[in-house]
DNA sequence: CGGGAGGTTGACAATCGTCAATCAGAGTGG
DNA sequence: CCACTCTGATTGACGATTGTCAACCTCCCG
């Protein structure tokens, strides 16, 4: 299913613009500017894909609801997911500079992305130096992650991964302010967490039902994860949030 | 041992100008604009600390000679080498803009950093769009290369693991100009090697003679790396330099 | 010549992967 | 309403890669 494009709404990038002015208090107009880049929203269907490997993108592409991650292939087709993206998240704004996809954006789940043409995104960022110290600080926490992603598939064992990215998601759910963040369905096959953490499903599954006779989760269904004690979860995750460079108010989570 | 800081050379910041250029092509002000940057240059002894995990950083770090490493350390003292770095390598271009250090940057070997204030950093970023962009440009691309990183370490097996590094290492080496790329010393040891990877210091042995016997490698010494065919390695290594976005004409090594 | 760091090797253990069967739930057509 | 089917979740038995522990070796350097 891969479903059409719509109409842009007024303020159809505002997800974008909450993200870049959490990272860099703007004047009006620089949130005007943002609002007033020229886009095209699109619906997509799971699964979907937004860029492919090896793709040179005309566009950088803003998630304005449901979930996508980004992932590489290796040599015997197996696949790692190197991160998950939420509303607001920009999503390749790397393709604007890079050229070549250096890796696939694919949807989770059903969603809408706006896609602005990369001339545009080159513009803004040099021409309103607020926006562009906003944009390159919003890759520069992305890098943050991914390196916490290196440690987590290196040296960590399965139980800890897996509590750490259950925080993770967590924890970028609230500041993305979708719902109850210690009660929510993750928005992914056991597959795909597996692809994540670097397990096999068979072993997320089992990894799952041990957090779980640990009483570090419940899960009402296979997907729905329930954090109890969210201090105890994350020390089972070995989960610091200081990687992802949140405000000081943020992290007050931990109480 | 900690050495002393030296006087600043008239064009210290070269390797930096010579990274940044690679990016982005310059006008000479800009040339000039890189090289009057403000610096101190300070030689460091191998394992120094150039930056600690959770300093608020008040210099970025440009790697003038040597090599080093940036890690993060886990809940059980274990610790993650998320990246390697080599003559002009910026090395915590992120602090200026993020502030607290989300890991650790330490020597390998000696060598010297130059180190630049941080409000200069911002400041010629913003002033010369040029120069912003190829800094932007080049956190992108250690962004790229963290992503491999998660690959390698969350889908690879050992051999194919360590095969992927040092092909990686032998790239890098020849873009930076630091002599015969298919004859180098390794500048670290099996614990850091296995460190890099997510291995332990012993099988990162058991799979460097398993390389040597299938002769991917030679290596008259444990560190001194020899690529008869680097074709070979690299298929070994599941290796594709387009997460570097080097230019055309460095892959043509594949020859 | 002694000490120490790093490299090498073997025996054994453990985490995690593979294979395969079964189960549960959602959607579909008769 | 009820097979039927498909995807995803769950579980067990077994196997393999990788880790752990411990010994020993080698080289460098004071």
């Amino acid at each position: 299913m891969q479903l059409g494009t719509d109409e842009p709404g007024a303020d159809a990038l505002d997800p974008m613009l909450r993200k870049l002015a959490y990272w860099q208090k703007f004047g009006e107009s620089d949130r005007e500017a943002v609002l007033a880049l020229p886009h095209s929203v699109k619906s997509l269907g799971s699964n979907n894909y937004i860029v492919r490997e090896g793709d040179y993108a005309a566009h950088s592409c803003v998630l304005l609801s449901g979930f996508a991650i980004r992932h590489k292939i290796v040599a015997d087709g197996r696949r790692q997911i190197v991160s998950i993206h939420m509303k607001g998240d920009i999503v390749d704004l790397q393709n604007s500079l890079l050229g070549r996809a250096d890796h696939s954006v694919q949807m989770l789940t059903a969603g809408k992305v706006a896609l602005i043409p990369r001339d545009e995104v080159n513009r803004i960022a040099f021409e309103r130096p607020l926006v562009g110290k906003a944009m390159w600080i919003d890759t520069l926490v992305d890098a943050s992650i991914f390196r916490e992603w290196v440690a987590n598939v290196g040296r960590r064992d399965a139980p800890t991964r897996i509590a750490h990215l259950l925080c993770e998601f967590s924890l970028r759910l609230k500041v993305a302010g979708l719902g109850e963040h210690t009660n929510y369905e993750l928005p992914m096959t056991q597959e795909q967490l597996a692809d994540a953490t670097g397990l096999t499903a068979v072993h997320v599954n089992r990894t799952l039902r041990s957090l779980e006779g640990d009483r570090l989760i419940e899960r009402s269904n296979p997907r729905r994860i329930v954090i109890g004690d969210w201090r105890k979860l994350a020390d089972a995750g070995d989960f610091d949030s200081a990687y992802l460079h949140l405000h000081e108010s943020e992290p007050a989570l931990a109480h």
